[in-house]
DNA sequence: AATGAAGGTTGCTCAAATTGCAACTCGCTG
DNA sequence: CAGCGAGTTGCAATTTGAGCAACCTTCATT
């Protein structure tokens, strides 16, 4: 492997927590020691011993019952004091405003390891409220949000990432499926200020979405409107030019809570 | 030392962690190597090295600017599978009817490593939205959320807990000093079904608490109400009284899922 | 342009932690 | 009560991390 791999004590607590998180969900399910240990292909005692210490740290808990464990505590308090976190908080209301304007779900998408994570969603009044954060979605070349996400990125840096075999696997629709036509889309949406797509990514779903920025002026997540084609697939381009203010909007708020941190002396 | 210490390598790196954490906020800062390693007491190369196997995971992250580290998405997205996660999207609105009806600040806390974590907050609306979330505040004992948290702890358990020299350090007010008052206390929760607070954790501030349950009945979190004494004082009551059914409401809310969770097959 | 300090990374050796296996403990079940 | 599944623990070989010193860069100063 030419590929650094990292310490490997790490690599194997990282690995057990995201076997956790993807078969836990937050819900009262909990994994026994061997269970871990196959999704992991580990030896039980060494996953039995990480776990421990996983444990003790507050990262993972244990029910007393089962026995069984899931994601801790500690995480979650972590994770309050991430970029992401402050991101969400602030982003909130602006996304029910959208949500109450346009009656669909809008979620907040930032790109993270080259895809698109969805960091925050609000639903309209009766939609059901599952935990509407994250999940790492499809490689940003499929949505309306990941293409507003990389369409800033340089023509180098686009045609690196986005292979012509990743482009054509990616989507469903015919639209977009070479770099070429890709960085036509991202100069479209670079022009209009927001991206729209039609049934790529998931038939029947259409979206659109527009940039966020930081101070610095640069992309740093998207607004994205999702909706059934039947319903929103007509005012498609109203909806985006309405998601484009409100991103603008948010980005206002962020920008100037951020000059107001820089002016914090020491 | 007695205790055991868990693995050397994770302990450093949650070290680490919880420094970037405390000096980082979410906001645009970030911390150097130095700067983390004079904060956790080692040497910079081992916490060089540590950092680039965090930064490797997406537990941090590094500005290519100032070479400065903060914390990552990757946190962020573990902690959405977490149980204090899901209690925070479907308690959310539930605090959401508090503060529309007390219009003062309400929290949503739970009890973990014996300190009281807030993992929600909603307030008023012109109230300043910061990072609402999390911040393990005082020892249980000085808070009526805290209060409400342990109340069904046996005696034993809270004699254990609670020494005389710990009620006396926590709080301000004399009302709450030996263990003997604070039994008496509880049980007086126990039999309300909430707890009040009359400027005992802080001057001039005052506070009423109820708890959730899961499903089991166990008491796993508690919404709590927290509120200038000129404002809320006198109506102190009333307000434990609606925090309590509010309360009582998101346990329903909340066993009704976990029936619906536990009769899912597999 | 030279100097030097600050901040960060890398190489190297020795001490310390982890691995993997096997043995062992529980709690159940037929 | 034998056998089984699940989890924990002891131990020797091996891998990993700690600490130190050297080394790069960058940036401010003279």
């Amino acid at each position: 492997m030419s590929v650094p791999t990292g310490p490997a004590g790490l690599r194997r607590d990282m690995q057990i927590l995201e076997a956790l998180g993807a078969n836990t969900n937050g819900t009262g399910a909990a994994l026994g020691v061997s269970r871990v240990a196959e999704l992991v292909g580990r030896e039980k005692s060494q996953v039995s011993r990480a776990l421990a210490g996983l444990a003790q740290e507050g990262l993972v808990e244990r029910d007393s019952d089962t026995l069984g464990y899931r994601l801790g505590w500690r995480l979650f308090a972590l994770a309050a004091r991430t970029f992401e976190s402050r991101l969400v908080s602030i982003a909130t209301p602006y996304l029910r405003a959208v949500v109450a304007r346009v009656q669909e779900t809008t979620v907040l998408c930032v790109l993270r390891g080259n895809d698109v994570l969805t960091v925050a969603s609000e639903a309209p009044a009766h939609a059901f409220r599952g935990i509407g954060w994250e999940g790492v979605t499809v490689p940003a070349a499929a949505t309306s949000a990941g293409r507003v996400l990389v369409s800033e990125w340089d023509e180098a840096a686009v045609r690196t990432y986005f292979t012509p075999e990743k482009l054509a696997a990616a989507g469903v629709h015919p639209e977009v499926r070479t770099p070429r036509q890709l960085l036509d889309e991202l100069a479209r949406i670079r022009k209009n200020g927001y991206a729209t797509v039609d049934e790529e990514f998931e038939l029947g779903v259409v979206g659109c979405s527009a940039p966020v920025r930081d101070f610095n002026g640069r992309i740093v997540a998207a607004i994205n409107i999702v909706a059934p084609k039947g319903r929103l697939g007509d005012r498609l381009d109203l909806a985006g030019r309405y998601v484009a203010g409100a991103a603008q909007q948010l980005t206002e708020r962020l920008t100037s809570d951020q000059e107001a941190a820089g002016r914090i002396p020491g």
